[in-house]
DNA sequence: TCATTTCTGTAGCGGTCGCTAATGAAAGGA
DNA sequence: TCCTTTCATTAGCGACCGCTACAGAAATGA
């Protein structure tokens, strides 16, 4: 025994409360984290990045800005983690109808079904967060963060239908490129229409309209 | 001569400025009305209602705060005087391929091919003002306004569609109000697109794939 | 029990929001 | 020339924006 052993070396202590079981040292948080989350993506969902102010979050979290401060970072973090969160729970329909589809097309008419029922859920804001969220952004940052993820997405529908196309699943005179522009531009619309009041029977019509253009 | 003929009566002076050939009394504005009114188009179009402030719109005016308020009345009715302008001038195109080609089809490939041009040109800012400018609104009478221009309008298409039904001008099995949603959800979905930064051919070839739906 | 650490609440920072009172400038009418 | 009318400018109003300094409260470790 050398004295080093049981304690931790001086300059790299272990990270708190990770892959460890000590409770963090401190004053316990005494409001609940999640809990606190989604009433942000509620209210993000809602009004939109720039129409949300920290007073309209701390109200409805039930806490005060420094604990938003101390638990988040900041405004922007916030809605970072409130993008994620959303992207992991209410948005996650259409990665699992791509990924559990046998065929793209069968993917993506299963994805703008469900977009149809997921954008007028009376249960939850209308729309889709990620599309109507920082329209008219007065943070470039923000604005093309979200807008990365769409541009990423429509990418990946892109890549989709492509490999469907070279495996045959597809004609040939299948454009991969056109029809993936088209499904986003049906999807975003999709998401306004929702937010004009558009009811969910209206728009599971489009979805299957929308699919006729394949060839 | 009475005394009462040459000099208006004393309660009810005539309209100043209208339909008379005297000029305004007093000191004459200073700026062109109409030029800072296209210019506040232009903000309001780029940046929305709430991301556009008095001072930017000041600025971008070429005014101070007390003549755009006396111009104008606040920063609603220059935006409402804005969104008319609109109609007449850069979202008249729709209006003009509705009235002026034989069928409500003909009419709405034309507008959807005309959007997607408009939507995208490089000399004004991309979308459309209806659509993008009124997205996360804190004034509920600004946004049901605007959305109110955007319900007529689907209303509007409908109605031409059911009257080239009812012409047989279209097959009987053909549904208005779907063939109705579908347009404007493409149409809402272009604008958004275009403010991603979609290009003019991807979305004339969503607006040629969107006709494919028509029976 | 006491020191340390972390969180919470109060209060308020500098800045911007939409908007306007007050004063001077520029026109026509008498 | 002087008065009236209207506009332009300066300056700043109260309210809200995102954010934080500070002090007290609640946990652990010694």
């Amino acid at each position: 025994m050398t004295g080093m052993d049981a304690t931790p070396a001086a300059g790299t202590p272990p990270l708190p409360g990770r892959g460890t079981r000590t409770p963090p040292r401190g004053r316990p948080r005494s409001f609940d984290r999640e809990a606190a989350l989604e009433q942000a993506l509620r209210l993000f969902w809602e009004r939109g990045w720039e129409a949300t102010s920290v007073a309209d979050l701390t109200a409805a979290m039930g806490i005060r800005p420094p604990s938003l401060y101390a638990a988040f970072g900041d405004k922007r973090a916030l809605f970072e983690e409130v993008v994620a969160r959303y992207r992991e729970s209410h948005g996650a329909y259409a990665t699992r109808a791509l990924a559990e589809e046998p065929t793209a097309r069968a993917g993506i008419a299963r994805m703008l079904r469900e977009a149809a029922a997921e954008a007028t859920d009376p249960d939850h804001p209308w729309g889709c967060l990620l599309i109507s969220s920082t329209v008219n952004c007065t943070s470039p940052e923000v604005e093309q963060a979200v807008r990365a993820i769409r541009t990423a997405n429509v990418r990946a529908l892109e890549s989709l239908i492509r490999a469907d196309v070279a495996a045959g699943h597809e004609p040939a005179e299948a454009d991969p490129a056109a029809l993936a522009q088209f499904t986003a531009t049906v999807l975003q619309g999709m998401s306004q229409r929702a937010r004009d009041g558009a009811g969910r029977a209206e728009l599971e019509r489009v979805a299957t309209d929308a699919m006729r253009v394949w060839p």
